[in-house]
DNA sequence: ATACCTCGAGTTCG
DNA sequence: CTCGAGGTAT
């Protein structure tokens, strides 16, 4: 009790022990009872009363006031805390049979004691950190963390911040000396909260990595003011040190019931506890907080079963530092830490250098991940990362791991930010940034053997020219000793040459050539392998193009382009201003298809690919929409001349049979044209280039114009309807569903958006379905979809 | 100029 | 799957 001061009223301390009542049983009721009775304003305006009247009377300012909450002087360091119950650390398990195996040992160790099976206190386990709180007559007095189980830290200024941790405790009859255990941890949301606003800063806070180790940061802050703004809660779920004192009652004689007490006692415990009979009870309970798992507003990694008898518990024991009546039965970790060994560089086919972060070996989501990519400079710089880092890796719900963030804290000695080297680890070019972009590329094109590798496995991908066995190793050594240098040498290729491939690279790697049955050379996959060549000769045009791995041309773009020329002889020769009528083909990607067959290289390689027999097996006459795309005056404005817009060219193209033709009137002052526009075609057909432009471009239009025919419109039943889908259907592959539709004149796309008609869900969906119903948007089952294809089915 | 939608490219492990 | 960036509609 404070000694009561003359100076001040009676009043005033009536109302400051009045408001501390209050604020406390707030508290109590918002994060042990989960029913808050009073807006967060009018809490505010509680606890700022009480500040008020502690600033002005510090010696009302009781040792347990709630006002201490908001964070005292920051400390230098912490001081160290002996447990004297030491903090265990429970053993594992990861999967039922190790279940199983525990509670029969139990079960042998106490020899039927237990008569009508074990009976387990079963809770979950929080991702958080476990801490100590001391209470002495009542009184939170210190706090600590677990440490190494011996040993922890004094962190009571941090804890005191926590509004989810009593700072007395209630009722009658409690202990002299209690110490509670339990689990500080950040809630997701307040976790992703605390993101929001620190990406919203521009820098200034640094984002958390997850909530565990928002947890851990937090309470190892030295300015306890920080802590106060972290959004921590706290459960409870076991005693240490406990002396009970002549007035108290004795602590209940099972774990269950002693969590029922300490949540009389003021603290928060999991209402997820619960009790379970044998290790299928367990296991029981082990699944349906499994699926529970995901919807929880806090992260866990795993349950925890505990002997429910105490007295039981004292005659089990330990084996070294882990009880023999208790374990954790972990989940699959989706999240583990490792460390990075190194950052190397990878060359893709279109030179782009990507870093990939070579990892100590580590279990993570049912696989072992020793590599991660970092996609770019930026990224890393983002993250801060550093070889010999220790890192967090995920590999949720996805399949790719990805390196959430680097554990600041375990940073060793002497490391050195990251660069990007400076020339290609492969062929030694440069690696040169464009401005403005966040990819560096290896300039050295298909000189670079990276390049040359990767770009020949596109083209034999399955949805390129699809040839069966083609491999990248096997590319490598095609391309390593001279056999193939551009893709269209694979069609030159002979079974001797495969063979003798193959044991060049066996003499230079030194290992021993399979054999079959009677030590002949194995063989039959380099039959195979002659086999798919030949097979694959046989293409559409859009696989064609897509195979060829022109720049900014995916599948898409590369079907359009299809059934927009029909074949290959009028797309090499189209200038970029006509490409740009193809829909979803702007100036960047028909400058890229204009580039790319420019080059004599890439003209000699589909010569050749001709020559070599690959036929284009659905040519066709160009599309009908060429007719409102090929007049002069919209091949004008596409050229992209300054001054000219859409109404100019109008203009400009009256009256002309070409746009050669429209540039010679100009040159010679027609009538009616301002004269920066002259100025502006003048300076145009100045350089040789863009004449050759000004004569391909009518080339083109006359080619193009000489062969459209209009075809008989095609029967596109689902003309206008927009599809995703996602997960794993049943009765068709994705990639058939996706043909079918497209047959009936539908879309499918990758990702959904408020143009979807419908997103088809097959079996294991991931994120694309809570977007669709965030959207709003229809979602079907496979069996709808089977449905439609078949009322649409085509003869 | 801006917002939104799509496409392209790279990616891991067994 | 995710990110970046190109294309198009507003």
């Amino acid at each position: 009790m404070p000694i009561i001061n003359q100076s001040i009223s009676p009043e005033t301390i009536a109302r400051a022990q009045s408001l501390r009542r209050e604020i406390g049983e707030h508290n109590h009721r918002y994060h042990v009872l989960d029913a808050p009775s009073i807006a967060d304003a009018e809490y505010d305006a509680l606890m700022r009363e009480l500040e008020a009247i502690e600033h002005a009377h510090p010696e009302l300012a009781t040792l347990d006031s709630p006002t201490r909450r908001v964070g005292a002087k920051p400390t230098g360091g912490f001081a160290q805390v002996r447990h004297v119950v030491p903090m265990l650390s429970l053993a594992n398990a990861f999967s039922d049979e190790e279940v199983r195996a525990f509670a029969n040992r139990i079960d042998a160790r106490l020899d039927g004691k237990a008569a009508s099976g074990l009976e387990f206190s079963v809770e979950p386990k929080f991702d958080g950190l476990a801490i100590a709180l001391r209470y002495e007559r009542g009184l939170f007095v210190q706090g600590a963390t677990r440490g190494d189980g011996e040993v922890g830290e004094d962190v009571t200024a941090n804890l005191r911040t926590i509004r989810a941790i009593p700072l007395h405790l209630r009722g009658e009859g409690v202990p002299d000396v209690l110490e509670v255990r339990g689990e500080v941890y950040m809630p997701r949301a307040a976790f992703e909260k605390y993101n929001e606003t620190a990406r919203a800063s521009d820098g200034r806070i640094k984002p958390l990595v997850n909530p565990r180790n928002g947890a851990a940061g937090s309470l190892r802050q030295l300015d306890p003011a920080i802590t106060a703004q972290r959004p921590l809660a706290f459960y409870a779920y076991a005693v240490g040190e406990v002396a009970i004192g002549e007035h108290a009652e004795p602590l209940p004689p099972r774990h269950s019931q002693l969590l029922h007490t300490l949540r009389d006692w003021g603290f928060p415990v999991s209402p997820l506890v619960g009790t379970a009979i044998g290790a299928e009870g367990c296991l029981d309970y082990f699944r349906r907080i499994g699926v529970q798992r995901d919807g929880l507003p806090f992260d866990i990694d795993g349950v925890v079963y505990k002997l429910d008898d105490l007295a039981l518990q004292g005659e089990l024991g330990f084996v070294g530092r882990t009880p023999r009546w208790a374990i954790a039965h972990k989940f699959p970790a989706q999240e583990q830490t490792t460390t990075v060994e190194a950052i190397e560089i990878n060359i893709g086919r279109s030179g782009a250098a990507t870093p990939v972060a070579k990892l100590k070996p580590v279990f993570v989501g049912g696989v072992t991940v020793s590599n991660a990519t970092l996609h770019n400079a930026d990224q890393i710089a983002r993250l801060d990362l550093r070889v010999g880092d220790t890192v967090i890796v995920r590999r949720a719900g996805d399949v790719i791991p990805e390196v959430v963030g680097v554990v600041m804290d375990r940073r060793p000695a002497g490391t050195v930010p990251w660069t990007m080297p400076a020339h290609c680890p492969v062929c030694g070019s440069a690696i040169e940034r464009e401005e403005g972009q966040a990819v560096a590329r290896c300039i050295g094109g298909l000189g670079c053997p990276a390049q040359r590798v990767q770009a020949i496995f596109h083209f034999a991908s399955r949805r390129a020219m699809d040839i069966d066995g083609l491999g990248e190793r096997l590319i490598e050594g095609l391309s390593d000793f001279g056999f193939v240098e551009s893709v269209a040498d694979l069609y030159r290729l002979t079974l001797d040459d495969l063979l003798q491939m193959k044991r060049r690279v066996d003499e230079r790697e030194g290992t021993t050539p399979e054999t079959v049955k009677g030590g002949k050379i194995a063989t039959k996959w380099a039959q195979n392998l002659i086999e798919s060549i030949n097979h694959s000769r046989r293409t559409t045009l859009a696989r064609f193009l897509y195979a060829l791995g022109i720049a900014h041309v995916g599948e898409s773009t590369a079907k359009a382009l299809s059934t927009w020329f029909g074949g290959i002889d009028l797309i090499r020769c189209t200038p970029w201003p006509i490409l740009k009528s193809v829909p979803d083909v702007g100036s960047e990607v028909a400058r890229a298809i204009d580039h790319f067959f420019a080059q004599p290289g890439n003209r000699q390689a589909i010569d050749e690919l001709i020559a070599h027999g690959v036929v284009i097996a659905d040519a066709h006459a160009p599309a009908a929409g060429w007719r409102a795309a090929l007049v002069l005056p919209r091949v004008l404005e596409a050229m992209e001349i300054p001054k000219i817009t859409g109404k100019r060219a109008e203009q400009l193209a009256a009256n002309h049979a070409s746009i050669a033709a429209i540039f010679d009137a100009a040159a010679v002052h027609a009538s009616g044209i301002p004269d920066d526009v002259v100025t502006s075609m003048q300076a145009f057909a100045a350089s040789d280039e863009e004449r050759a432009l000004i004569r391909r471009c009518d080339a083109a239009i006359a080619a193009i114009g000489a062969s459209i025919v209009d075809g008989e419109t095609v029967n596109a039943p689902l003309e206008g309807m927009t599809f995703v889908l996602t997960g794993t259907l049943s009765s068709l592959t994705r990639d058939a569903a996706k043909e079918k539709l497209e047959a009936l004149g539908a879309k499918v796309a990758g990702s959904v958006s408020k143009k979807t008609t419908a997103v088809i869900a097959g079996e294991a969906t991931g994120s694309k379905l809570d977007k669709a119903r965030e959207l709003g948007v229809e979602v079907w089952d496979e069996a709808r979809l089977v449905e439609l294809l078949a009322t649409h089915a085509r003869p």
